[in-house]
RNA sequence: GGGGGUGUAGCUCAGUUGGUUAGAGCGAUCGCCUGUCACGCGAUAGGUCGCGGGUUCGAGUCCCGUCACUCCCGCCA
């Protein structure tokens, strides 16, 4: 009990029935009868419904009250007649006979009604985004964030992990996402950087012989938004273990997260046991490494079809032979489906930027036959080898797409999953979740053409040092993973390479001399070289968890004040402009456009 | 940096082929109403149709430019 109240707004029932009580909270809702005014007082933990009749002497001024209003309510527990109890509330058996009431904080005219279930601009929820934040929906998203980062941070400390912090200012890295800068006022034209992550700072805390550590750490990248990415800043359980392999890892994450989704969702699982999926085969079934499993349609090469006399699929056949790809999705028993199928689904291809997408579907009559706009191109012989190569059957469907490798493949995904959606093939009551290994430690510069690191260049390469073969770097994976679940990925992460003499080496390949590994990593290679463990972690998306969990499709709605996508706060009004002292101080001036 | 979508009352939206005075629901204000829980009924106020330019006798509607929000591509080791 407090000044404010003897009870919270859920909390009543019959059995308080005749108690003088205090509650306090917003007036939520007003249903006004005239003679009889009926008040919903709403706080965190639900609300209650209080009343008042005409003879009432506060009558007048609470039927004119302003929603959203924070009131005071002292009053009587009253049980209400059967036929007037609220199931749907939890607090229904009862409503409050006010005696009296006080305005602790008065409400301006709303721009934003709190009571609703409709949908609003971004803008003027971000804007208000305190009143935004009052409405059901959010609300509980964000106290399912409370709650499910208080959990895992219970279950790693009982997994006997230890929790750090780590700078938040620190400095630039050279490679990965851009960093967020700041001036530094004691080393006039010298910058902090915010952190990606807290990469080598989890590395220099195993060197440091904690063996395992983990933070809710905040990341900072300053690149472009995504409806599952906020720019900014966003949180990861950073995860760092000494003395593992990767299978060491993945028993830890694996655990934790079946855990926590099933703690916090009754959605089923596709698959107890998350299934590892090598790089190599996720870009060749699904066109992607972070696959929706969910979705039963593969992709299949088909390129070697067009190579035949007998396929006479002109168009095909000629950007095959300039070094083409053709990848092509069955799907299983759309014989019967109306033409305007087909053809949305051409429609929608042109709308992604390619050529469109062909498709028949197979029929037989005396021998195999395609029917559809490109099925004449086809003989009997060609179509039997494709349904050998991708398994489809009689009254199946077959849908192509022919271009160079990575637009095979970005627009492939794509198209899997609109298909998908069309057919709808994806349970929504499902997590699907997966592992993606075996990444390769280098790819091709698309622009210069040179090699380099395709993702983290601390990774350990896989296989004995020395048995890997330098001269061909395209063959070297990396011990670097990823979980996905329904197509969102989660984190990644990978074991270390701990070995500075391996490393110069490696990265060498990717066209750094010693001396920039030395100057760029200085503190890290230092380190490694005066007795480091073996090493390795990962650092799972919080928000994305939260996402998944809560069931939202954007990120903004599992987050307390989140930025625009142009990076503005608009509640806080930030970034803003500085004053000329503060310039001054920081050594700093701007250049006018 | 590029592409798509959206922008009309405080909020959510409708607005036909370019044609008289731009509408609805919620909210606000006023009035009526003693059992509602999306209370009901009646009335009133509320608009630079994002902004600028153009075409036209006439533009919310068509064209050009621009801004904002959003989704996607690039980017995100």
């Amino acid at each position: 009990m407090t000044k404010y109240r003897t009870h919270n707004c859920s909390e009543l029932t019959s059995k308080n029935n005749g108690e003088i009580v205090i509650l306090s909270g917003w007036m939520h809702k007003k249903r006004d009868h005239g003679n009889l005014l009926f008040i919903d007082l709403r706080d965190n933990y639900g609300t209650t419904q209080c009343i008042l009749e005409k003879n009432n002497s506060f009558f007048k001024e609470l039927e004119k009250m302003q929603l959203e209003t924070v009131i005071k309510v002292t009053g009587v527990v009253s049980k209400r007649t059967k036929e007037t109890i609220n199931k749907e509330l939890k607090t229904g058996e009862i409503e409050i006979k006010i005696n009296s009431f006080e305005i602790l904080g008065a409400c301006k005219e709303l721009p934003l009604p709190v009571f609703s279930d409709q949908e609003y601009s971004e803008e003027i929820r971000l804007k208000y985004r305190f009143l935004d934040l009052r409405r059901k929906k959010i609300h509980s998203n964000i106290l399912l964030r409370s709650k499910v980062i208080s959990f895992i941070r219970e279950e790693m400390i009982k997994s006997g992990f230890v929790e750090f912090q780590t700078p938040i200012l620190t400095s630039s890295s050279p490679e990965g996402a851009r960093d967020f800068i700041v001036p530094s006022r004691l080393n006039p034209g010298k910058f902090y950087a915010l952190p990606q992550a807290p990469q080598q700072f989890k590395q220099l805390i195993m060197v440091s012989g904690f063996d395992k550590y983990f933070q809710i750490a905040p990341c900072f990248r300053d690149e472009d938004a995504r409806a599952d990415r906020s720019p900014g800043e966003f949180y990861q359980l950073d995860i760092e273990m000494s003395f593992v392999e990767q299978e060491d890892v993945f028993k830890v994450v694996e655990k934790l997260l079946s855990k926590v989704f099933k703690k916090f969702s009754n959605k089923k699982f596709l698959n107890e046991k998350f299934p590892k999926i090598s790089f190599k085969e996720a870009m060749l079934k699904y066109g992607t490494d972070k696959p929706d499993l969910r979705n039963p349609l593969e992709i299949n090469d088909v390129t070697s079809i067009f190579k035949r006399d007998d396929v006479t699929f002109q168009i095909f056949n000629k950007l095959v032979k300039s070094g083409s790809i053709v990848r092509a999705i069955v799907t299983k028993s759309t014989k019967n489906k109306p033409r305007s199928f087909f053809d949305n689904l051409d429609k929608w291809a042109k709308s992604e930027g390619t050529s469109g997408l062909a498709y028949f579907t197979l029929e037989k009559n005396k021998d195999f036959e395609a029917t559809g706009p490109v099925g004449k191109f086809f003989s009997s012989e060609a179509l039997k080898e494709i349904m050998k190569i991708t398994g489809a059957e009689v009254g199946d469907s077959i849908f192509f797409s022919c271009d160079k490798e990575s637009n095979v493949l970005q627009f492939m995904s794509s198209a899997r999953d609109k298909i998908a959606g069309e057919l709808n093939l994806i349970d929504q009551n499902t997590y699907a979740f997966c592992w993606i290994i075996d990444y390769p430690m280098y790819e091709t510069d698309k622009i210069t053409g040179k090699i380099k690191f395709s993702h983290n260049p601390f990774s350990m390469p896989q296989g004995e040092e020395k048995n890997l073969d330098f001269k061909n770097p395209l063959t070297i994976n990396a011990y670097q993973y990823d979980i996905v679940c329904n197509g969102v990925e989660l984190s990644s992460g990978a074991i270390r390479n701990h070995k500075p003499k391996l490393m110069y080496k490696l990265f060498e390949i990717a066209g750094y001399k010693k001396s920039d590994v030395e100057e760029k990593f200085k503190g890290m290679i230092n380190a490694l070289s005066f007795g480091a463990p073996p090493h390795g972690g990962i650092a799972p998306g919080i928000d994305r968890i939260i996402m998944l969990l809560a069931g939202e499709k954007n990120i903004r709605e599992v987050t307390l004040f989140p930025m625009n996508q142009n990076a503005q706060d608009l509640m806080m009004n930030a970034p803003s402009e500085i004053s000329e002292n503060q310039l001054k101080e920081l050594s700093l001036s701007i250049k006018k456009k």
